[in-house]
DNA sequence: CAGGCCATGTAAGACGTTACATGATTTT
DNA sequence: AAAATCATGTAACGTCTTACATGGCCTG
């Protein structure tokens, strides 16, 4: 349901085809929700069947490029105002604490040490893309650059709060000895 | 892949049934990888296949008691210490902040407010969660409750920073009246 | 003996990944 | 002329959800 929606937001900011919405997956979106590149233009194709976006123009190389419809406005709206029927949360990277247990406590430490050092390197590499990018930010009326730097920002604290969540755990960790 | 793996880690700790794991998957499991009871069943009868899981015992209405071979054992190690192939990172929550624009100010506004307060009672149910359980967690080598309170605290300190960020956002919102 | 809990299973369909496949246009 | 990029599509397979289906055991 999520990446049908992340595909009519992308169309909402501007039109495009399915290569111009799969470059911006492969640079902001991916940060938020990755989509492979079979998986957008058949779910494209999908959202032109049901009428929420419509295919505005024809270019070379069978170019198709698609613009949300009112319809598909509806549908986001209904969608962000609605987040009751999200997918569960799910956390390959919480599980593996949860079993962190099976493994001796040196190695239990060693992943958390590296478990620490990604969300650092995370967090340098949000703070590049902040730096990067030619951000937008400046009306009375926030636009979608305002909170696609909220959601950034969302990002840096939740790698920072894992960096240090996991040498607080090394720290509890060696105070057993 | 991970579903196998966090009724492998079940198991790990002690043997059950698939009727067994539901409940825990109902009650702890869940806050770390959610699963329905189709899904697990159809897991177990997988595992069994594979060789990773073994009946040890047959009851009552067909009750099939599982327990955890070697070869389990060896791949619940293998994937507890490659963090390399986990699914990638999505969230729907991160994904509708970053269309918030797509809505007027005042309702976005109304849509983090109502994001702070669920976390403020995600840490609420959480901390009661803590107090609840009977944790045992006076060993000198870290057994599986240290890591599940672990992970217990990291959702604590993730829904504290959700809250946190939610009420910033406003702020700035509001800062530009 | 009725109702609740124990216990397991199947089927259909949406969502996601990987790999394969094809061809046009532009750049070097 | 070759290589890179633009551009779209299909097929197979695994994961996850919802709904349906069945029946045994225990308690009141």
């Amino acid at each position: 349901m999520s990446l049908r929606i992340a595909a009519l937001g992308l169309l909402a900011q501007r039109p495009g085809s399915g290569y111009d919405l799969l470059k911006q997956f492969e640079k902001s979106m991916a940060n938020v929700w990755p989509a492979t590149q079979s998986q957008l233009y058949s779910e494209l194709n999908k959202l032109a069947d049901n009428g929420l976006i419509e295919v505005s123009a024809v270019g070379a190389r069978g170019r198709k490029e698609y613009r949300i419809t009112d319809a598909g406005h509806a549908e986001l709206q209904r969608w962000v105002t609605n987040p009751q029927d999200d997918p569960p949360f799910r956390s390959a990277a919480l599980l593996r604490i949860f079993l962190l247990n099976l493994i001796p406590t040196g190695q239990a430490r060693v992943h958390l040490a590296t478990m620490a050092e990604y969300s650092d390197a995370e967090v340098a590499r949000l703070s590049e893309l902040r730096g990067s990018a030619d951000w937008n930010d400046s009306g009375e009326i926030p636009d979608h650059d305002f909170f696609a730097l909220a959601a950034l920002d969302y990002g840096q604290r939740l790698n920072a709060m894992r960096a240090d969540w996991a040498r607080d755990v090394i720290a509890k960790l060696e105070s057993r000895h």
